[in-house]
RNA sequence: GCAUCGAUGGUCUAGUGGUAUGACUUAAGCCUUCCAAGCUUAUAGCCCGGGUUCAAUUCCCGGUCGAUGCACCA
């Protein structure tokens, strides 16, 4: 078992960097905080966990997936608030040349609400207060926005402005139109995307898990207002137990307790059918790919954590040796917050257009001005009171309306009031937004954290990186047990058949058979195939488990669709 | 970003004001009939920049990265 669970992380860095999972990056100029490389072996095994996402988000789900430009322009930002509200007000403490979140220094000063102060203000509030790090008092600082959106210009020479996205998201909402369309103007519908996100973040630190590029996988499912109780196939998950923390227990300082979806849902604890869902899939998805059931938990943002847009917000969040509970997952409730803000900012409406049943009869009331009239008698004030006039409540001798403060009584015979009965035949409707965000890094950290194991074989000790087989680089190992009397010659027939087969193997012939078996161990290749004097008798081979050593035979035509088997889950190695 | 500590082949390490020790790994060969065996050989290193010095991996200053503490983490 593990020992000394203290430096598990540096245990599994260390082996990620020698054996090719992540490096630092640019190593030979000096590496640069926040930023990594995934050597071959950890490339691959993110691939895995993002076609596992793939296959439950895209195949599963029905939610296509695209591809935005990671640089998008200012607008963008300006409309979802990142521009703004993506940034800290900091200072400089002239003294020990801290840099400090001024907001805080404010709070703790005693002064009320820092956060609608100018810069200026802020600065001059300030000035009385004690800096957090050296206990002197500020005097007189300046106030700056630091961005943790990294800026960039557009074009050569250009004034143009554009930012490297610090989410995944505002790709889907932008596209809102044209995937509307494409869904066929029906509700619900989705669509995710797996890609590269930035923030500069101030202090990067915990290697990767907090990060300055790094990779999001996120699905934004657009949902009727009304319908996100009506979960179209919720009962699938309806029964699926597992830990919620709630922000009544966390200020109650309560553990999670274990509870259904159902249940969830029925007692309000989790908002709606919609989030619930996802917050289960989401924790089968993470299960699949190896996190321990135990180490894994569901936590209720605290309703002052909360994105003032969400209504309801929880993080899947991963226990690690190092870090304690480490947020991996994000599952929001967006409400209608970013396709109203990007339609006021754009112009571009951002609704689907939802049919009754039936028609409704609606009774109306037009007005019908007598423009010719009323057009000479008031000129350039006769627009402002047409429109007045529309939604006026005219009596038998005329109208009263009010335009820019001033009052005109426009009698009843310059215009016409027409009661209609029209048909209504639905109505335009803001989509509400159910936000499943993953980290796909975080979640690549947790699955090499966990996989990670000490034992013992014949008395030697053995490093194994006990992976899920669906997330495992290197999928088989294929050996001869001697290079010699065309046992090679066969063992590179079957790494072959295996290969054609779409499955990672990799024929090695160096040394003695134990280093073979132990090197696969460390880079937690599953399974093992081993030609013997055997298998020229009788066409058979061994198949080794990676984690009980255990070996059985097999005929060599049944190797690729077993080892395939055993990959996807279909087959365990016990039941061999 | 501040403070403290650290950085020697891929990994762990010895050591030094005159270019560096050992082990493991890796590669080639021999040997070897299933879990890091053995033998031979080979490859490979003093974080970067500046200063002091005839000479710096070593001393000094600055930087980078890492660890820890503080601050930060929409």
């Amino acid at each position: 078992m593990i020992q000394g669970s203290n430096d598990v992380f540096e245990k599994v860095m260390d082996l990620a960097k020698r054996r090719g999972f992540i490096w630092p990056t640019s190593e030979c100029y000096g590496a640069v905080a926040g930023f990594i490389d995934y050597g071959p072996l950890g490339a691959m095994m993110k691939r895995r966990v993002e076609d596992i996402w793939r296959d439950f988000y895209v195949i599963q789900e029905g939610y296509y997936e695209i591809e935005c430009p990671t640089i998008a322009q200012e607008s963008v930002f300006i409309a979802s608030g990142h521009v703004k509200g993506f940034s800290d007000k900091m200072c400089q403490c002239p003294h020990c040349k801290e840099f400090l979140r001024a907001d805080h220094v404010a709070e703790a000063g005693g002064i009320k609400n820092p956060s609608i102060m100018k810069n200026e203000e802020l600065a001059a509030a300030i000035a009385t207060c004690t800096c957090a790090a050296c206990e002197e008092v500020l005097g007189t600082v300046e106030v700056f926005n630091f961005n943790l959106m990294f800026q960039t210009t557009i074009g050569p020479g250009s004034q143009r402005v554009g930012y490297l996205r610090p989410e995944t998201a505002q790709g889907m909402f932008v596209d809102f139109s044209r995937l509307l369309r494409f869904y066929r103007d029906k509700l619900p519908f989705g669509a995710v995307q797996i890609g590269k996100s930035y923030r500069n973040e101030i202090s990067p630190r915990q290697g990767m898990i907090r990060l300055r590029e790094f990779t999001q996988a996120e699905a934004e499912i657009f949902v009727h207002p009304n319908e996100k109780n009506h979960h179209p196939s919720f009962k699938r998950y309806a029964d699926y137990t597992m830990p919620l923390l709630t922000y009544i227990q966390q200020e109650k300082c309560e553990d999670a307790v274990p509870m259904s979806m159902q249940e969830a849902v029925d007692k309000g604890v989790i908002a709606n059918e919609y989030l619930a869902y996802y917050v289960a899939l989401t924790h089968h998805l993470l299960v699949t790919i190896g996190i321990k059931p135990e180490r894994l938990r569901f936590r209720q943002h605290l309703p002052d954590e909360r994105a003032h847009y969400a209504t309801d917000c929880w993080d899947a969040e991963i226990r690690s040796e190092r870090f304690g509970w480490v947020e991996t997952v994000g599952l929001a409730d967006r409400t209608d917050y970013d396709l109203n803000a990007h339609a006021k900012e754009s112009g571009t409406a951002m609704t689907v257009f939802i049919q009754y049943d039936e028609p409704k009869k609606v009774a109306r009331r037009r007005i019908i001005p007598n423009m010719s009239v009323l057009g000479k008698q008031y000129r350039t004030k006769a627009k402002a009171i047409f429109e007045a006039l529309a939604i006026a409540t005219p009596t038998a001798e005329g109208a009263d309306v009010e335009v820019d403060g001033e009052k005109f009584h426009i009698p009843a015979n310059l215009f016409e009031v027409r009661d209609e009965i029209v048909d209504i035949r639905g109505e335009e409707v803001v989509p509400h937004v159910i936000e499943p965000s993953y980290g796909i890094d975080r979640m690549c950290y947790a699955v090499l954290e966990q996989a990670y194991d000490e034992d013992t074989a014949d008395g030697e000790a053995r490093t194994v990186m006990r992976f899920s087989p669906n997330v495992a680089p290197i999928q088989v190992a294929v050996f001869p047990l001697m290079t010699r009397d065309e046992l090679d010659t066969i063992a590179h027939e079957i790494a072959r058949s295996l290969q054609k087969a779409g499955i990672l193997a990799e024929y090695d012939d160096s040394g003695a058979i134990g280093r073979r078996y132990r090197r696969q161990d460390e880079i937690g290749t599953p399974f093992a195939i081993t030609v013997d004097y055997d298998t020229k008798d009788d066409r058979t081979v061994t198949i080794r488990d990676r984690d009980s050593m255990k070996q059985v035979r097999i005929a060599i035509d049944k190797v690729p669709g077993t080892i395939s088997a055993l990959i996807d889950g279909s087959l365990t190695f016990a039941l061999l």
